[in-house]
RNA sequence: GGAUGGGUGGGUGAGUGGCUGAAACCAACGGUUUGCUAAACCGUCGUACGGGGUUAACUCGUACCGCGGGUUCGAAUCCCGCCCCAUCCGCCA
């Protein structure tokens, strides 16, 4: 959520970057009432300080008089810090609500967009920032969407998915299990190459973690729940990883912190955005390998663009045509300030499919969750949380097989014979 | 699932209901000493919110000893509920 201190100081920012996300007049009415609400929180606050500093200070006094025997002066006290103990726990009540109402008002605004972000409403406003100015490949007489290519070669299996778990659950078999891996293997040698330290972390975590990273409490149906632990099945190794610095105020010369990890990701949610659900395009159960980055507020831009060159190094490599976008304001999700999807061409399919998602929260996470560092003068700040796909698997793997399939088989991209073992499918 | 023992500052670990935001030690940081390193010595060393102050240094107030309630003029300390952790047993990859 974003910090009351600076919608306070830097309103008409915050005014202006809403309306990048298609705010109007009265949505924006929310800064306001922030402000409101907070001046109230302020002032009973101080209200409730002074109160119990009088009773702190009577309640001190009347120690030493019952040491000097002056019992019917301290007796009088009693009665008057009762009195004043009664007023503090009505404003400790009152400070309470008030302190909800302000948190409430707070987990409705978004993430303010960066200033380079462009204006707009839907997916359409989304500016190119790299477009692919190849060819696509042209495929042969007959050629299939994956999900076909999948059941001539047996690769996966949609229907053992059903009978075993539920639609949306696919079973990776043979030489598709064997991709799969590769790929998995593959992009963490990739992300270690590049810095990131490898963690391999719970694949359920707590009700405080998911609340960290901002799943909770508004998105708790996107996740799956194991209600007899309180445990939820993560959504993206985000969600863990992230948290890893919960709490914790990191000395500034360890900045940036640089993590990767792969896990499954389990997301319940139905809503479909674009109607192409088929095949792996949208499944309840699929692998990713994350990049995540803690960093100075000053450099988590260029540590940005870092992250976008890594996922682009990604895509040459596997030698699929991509490009990147820049997403506008109303496309942006919930937490991010800015963020560059990847999309990956898909030859069958004839269209462009979403594989990586890159974004700078800036401190929106951080003060959730308080994750902060010291900097050189002691002084204490929010750092930034930066997080991208890298990437995520299904899809990438859908393209892989659309794109390389010819009447003889299957190509699979050099980069990954040495992980598959073949060079075909 | 059963039994027991625990949750105090970055860590270890004291703490009789008021003088404890909390001893001591370690770590960390600054300094003195030193041919270098080490040792020794001195000093600093919690966070949040709020008030004052030039959104400076600083200063004052309040809260926080797992979480939430209660008793009391006053709670880290007493009482109740919850959560978590460790160890042993059972079960198991």
């Amino acid at each position: 959520m974003l910090q009351v201190k600076v919608i306070r100081e830097e309103k008409q920012r915050i005014l202006n970057g809403l309306r990048k996300r298609g705010w109007t007049g009265k949505q924006l009415n929310v800064i306001d009432r922030i402000i409101e609400v907070d001046d109230d929180r302020r002032k009973t606050q101080k209200e409730l300080d002074d109160t119990l500093a009088e009773s702190n200070r009577m309640a001190k006094s009347i120690g030493q008089l019952m040491g000097q025997g002056k019992k019917d002066e301290a007796e009088a006290m009693k009665a008057q810090v009762t009195t004043l103990k009664t007023q503090s726990k009505a404003l400790e009540e009152q400070l309470g609500a008030i302190v909800a109402q302000l948190d409430e008002l707070l987990y409705s605004v978004p993430n303010c967009p960066h200033r380079s972000v462009p204006k707009g409403k839907t997916a359409d406003d989304n500016r190119v920032a790299k477009d692919w100015k190849q060819p696509f490949p042209s495929l042969h007489e007959g050629a299939l969407p994956h999900w076909d290519l999948a059941k001539k070669y047996n690769l996966f299996d949609f229907e053992l998915g059903v009978k075993l778990t539920g639609s949306g659950f696919p079973v990776y078999r043979g030489k598709g299990a064997r991709l799969q891996r590769a790929l998995i293997q593959f992009f963490l040698d990739e992300a270690v190459k590049a810095g990131y330290e490898e963690i391999l972390p719970p694949h359920l975590v707590n009700e405080d973690t998911a609340r960290g990273t901002g799943q909770l409490p508004d998105k708790e149906a996107q996740m799956y729940k194991c209600d007899l632990d309180n445990l939820y099945l993560i959504p993206t190794a985000e969600v863990p990883v992230t948290n890893i610095l919960r709490d914790e105020i990191v000395p500034v010369k360890e900045l940036p912190l640089r993590m990767t990890a792969y896990t499954p990701c389990f997301r319940r949610e139905a809503g479909a955005w674009g109607a192409h659900v088929r095949g792996l395009n949208r499944v309840h159960q699929f692998d990713k390998v994350e990049i995540v980055q803690i960093e100075h507020p000053d450099n988590s831009y260029k540590s940005l663009q870092g992250m976008v060159r890594h996922v682009e190094k990604l895509m040459k490599k596997l030698e699929l045509p991509y490009r990147i976008l820049l997403l506008c304001g109303g496309d942006m999700g919930f937490a991010a300030a800015k963020t560059f999807d990847f999309e990956v061409w898909s030859a069958a399919q004839e269209r462009w499919l979403e594989v990586s998602s890159v974004s700078n929260f800036e401190t929106f996470q951080s003060n959730r969750m308080k994750l902060r560092f010291r900097d050189e003068n002691g002084k204490i700040e929010l750092a930034h949380t930066l997080n991208g796909s890298a990437l995520a698997l299904a899809r990438i793997v859908a393209a892989i097989l659309e794109n390389n399939q010819t009447p003889e088989g299957i190509h699979i991209p050099k980069v990954l014979h040495k992980y598959t073992g073949f060079k075909t499918i």
